[in-house]
RNA sequence: GGCGCGGUAGCCAAGUGGUAAGGCCGAGGUCUGCAAAACCUCUAUCGUCGGUUCAAAUCCGAUCCGUGCCUCCA
């Protein structure tokens, strides 16, 4: 594989061939949730998306160093802590283990490291100090504000004009802010506490971080001064990822992210999905209803910086992929069961034409992720498997072949474990299959349809084939 | 106003110069005692108008519609 994956980069707004600084590693920040609520399905499709990314790279066989912290000191969880009568740290702490429960049932592999504002107080405080000292903040009121204007390049992400931006902003920006900041675009690096607010002691007072420089922090204490593919939600572009660039280049002088990746939006109604608008579907609701896996092949179905429509009927839609997949494997592992009855040895030509699939799945991962056109590439390894099981002589190996190549390329989907072996049955259920089969034998369908119904109140289908009879257990959510 | 994104079959969604991937739904068929699963076949000329070209969904111009960011938000 010597061919460079390509990806899109918010800061050039062009597809450029991905070159780390190090070879073969990856340093790789994304933003994590402001914990004061549960994740919704457009949070998840950030989390899963770039989640996909990462394994894909992991596949190609760079070690990624993958980071996402958790803002946990933030207005609004002092709010929600203040109406719960708990402390920050409490509400922080319960959204987060509910947050690992959602993203844990979608398939997402944990981070590298997941940092947190409130254990990065000191080293938020000698990155401002920092700042200042090198003019590119000042303290004023006991706040501290970046000075935009000391930093030339401001605006080069998201490609917004800093005279526009002054102009916007100043019409915005209240008295109080007017007396305080040089400039109606600079921002808060540092703020004054309010009375009854959680606080830290600082060189400029009681006060807590802004909401953009731990990301800046976090990303330099845990991966240097620059770091290979920095991503998030679109938008985030600005102002969040925009100052945070301001304060790392400030800083250290160097490039702060060389990629910058962000992921579309999930629409409800062909409006954005959003917490301020109110029109969310939490994960925790729709696990309740939904696959999560089926939710997960959701979120696949459409390139990630596309917008993505939810509805019921999309997820529903997945879930009919998502069957579809396990039931080939299933139906695969059943006809390696009567192994007994297979040829032995490998059909090189399938070897052959299973490596075009594998090959023609990197391409379409290599331009820019383009997780659609995967999973279409998986659907025609799926009917290839299913035409391959009907044929006269199927071999072994050839048929664990292709079992191995769907469910690793499934795999950096973060679908794993799409095949679970059929759990033994009960001695008086054995009977009953027995008995069936007895009763098929001397043409009793009748009781046979008896038994096949009885079984499948039960969750248990069966299914004659050439090869025995075969079942399995239906269960779990439907998504009806 | 500035900076973006999108308009492709009933639905979702690829495709960025050579006569439209994949999936869902639907119809028909094969296999099966029936069912299930699976397989096979069928279903589009790409928002509109104009231009460039031997050739355009794909390039250029115009236009209509939807939508995002510019303030917290993945």
């Amino acid at each position: 594989m010597t061919k460079l994956i390509q990806l899109y980069n918010t800061l050039t707004r062009k597809k450029e061939p991905f070159v780390p600084l190090q070879e073969n590693k990856v340093s790789m920040y994304v933003c994590g949730p402001t914990v004061y609520n549960y994740i919704h399905i457009g949070n998840a499709r950030s989390v899963v998306a770039f989640d996909t990314i990462r394994r894909y790279l992991e596949f190609r066989g760079y070690e990624v160093r993958y980071i996402t912290n958790f803002t946990d000191v933030d207005d609004k969880i002092i709010k929600a802590a203040h109406e719960q009568n708990k402390t920050p740290k409490e509400v922080a702490d319960f959204y987060i283990a509910a947050f690992f429960e959602d993203v844990d049932a979608l398939g997402v592999k944990r981070s590298t490291a997941y940092p947190r504002v409130m254990d990065t107080i000191d080293e938020i405080i000698a990155f401002i100090q920092e700042l200042i000292e090198k003019g590119h903040a000042y303290e004023s009121f006991g706040d501290v504000y970046f000075r935009t204007d000391s930093f030339k390049d401001y605006g080069k992400l998201s490609h917004l004009d800093l005279d526009q931006l002054r102009q916007g902003a100043s019409q915005r920006v209240d008295e109080e802010e007017w007396e305080k900041k040089e400039s109606p675009v600079d921002f808060a690096l540092w703020k004054k506490a309010k009375p009854n607010e959680i606080y830290w002691e600082s060189p400029w007072g009681k006060g807590r971080p802004g909401w953009h420089i731990e990301c800046s922090v976090m990303a330099n204490l845990y991966l240097g001064d620059t770091i290979d593919i920095h991503a998030g939600g679109q938008d985030l572009t600005f102002p969040h990822h925009e100052n945070e660039i301001a304060q790392s280049e400030a800083k250290t002088g160097h490039t702060f992210a060389n990629y910058w990746l962000h992921n579309g939006f999930v629409t409800m109604d062909n409006e954005k999905m959003s917490k301020s608008l109110g029109n969310f579907k939490l994960m925790r609701d729709l696990r309740q209803t939904m696959d999560p896996q089926a939710i997960r092949l959701f979120l696949a179905s459409a390139h990630y910086r596309h917008p993505l429509s939810f509805s019921a009927s999309a997820i529903h839609e997945a879930k009919v992929q998502l069957d579809r997949i396990k039931t080939a494997l299933r139906n695969a592992h059943h006809l390696l069961d009567q192994s007994a009855t297979l040829q032995e040895g490998i059909d090189e030509a399938k070897v052959q034409e299973w490596e075009i699939y594998r090959t023609r799945f990197i391409d379409a991962m290599d331009d820019d992720f383009q997780v659609q056109n995967a999973v279409a590439i998986i659907y025609e390894m799926i009917n290839a498997l299913n035409r391959y099981l009907e044929q006269p002589r199927p071999t072994k190996e050839t048929i664990e072949m292709m079992i191995s190549q769907i469910q690793t390329l499934v795999g950096i989907l973060g679908l794993t474990d799409l095949y679970e072996a059929p759990e033994l049955l009960d001695e008086e259920i054995e009977q009953l299959i027995a008995e069936r089969q007895a009763a098929r034998d001397a043409k009793d369908f009748a009781r046979a349809d008896e038994i096949r119904n009885q079984l499948a109140a039960e969750g248990i289908r069966l299914e004659d084939t050439a090869n025995g009879v075969r079942y399995h257990r239906e269960g779990g959510v439907n998504n009806e």
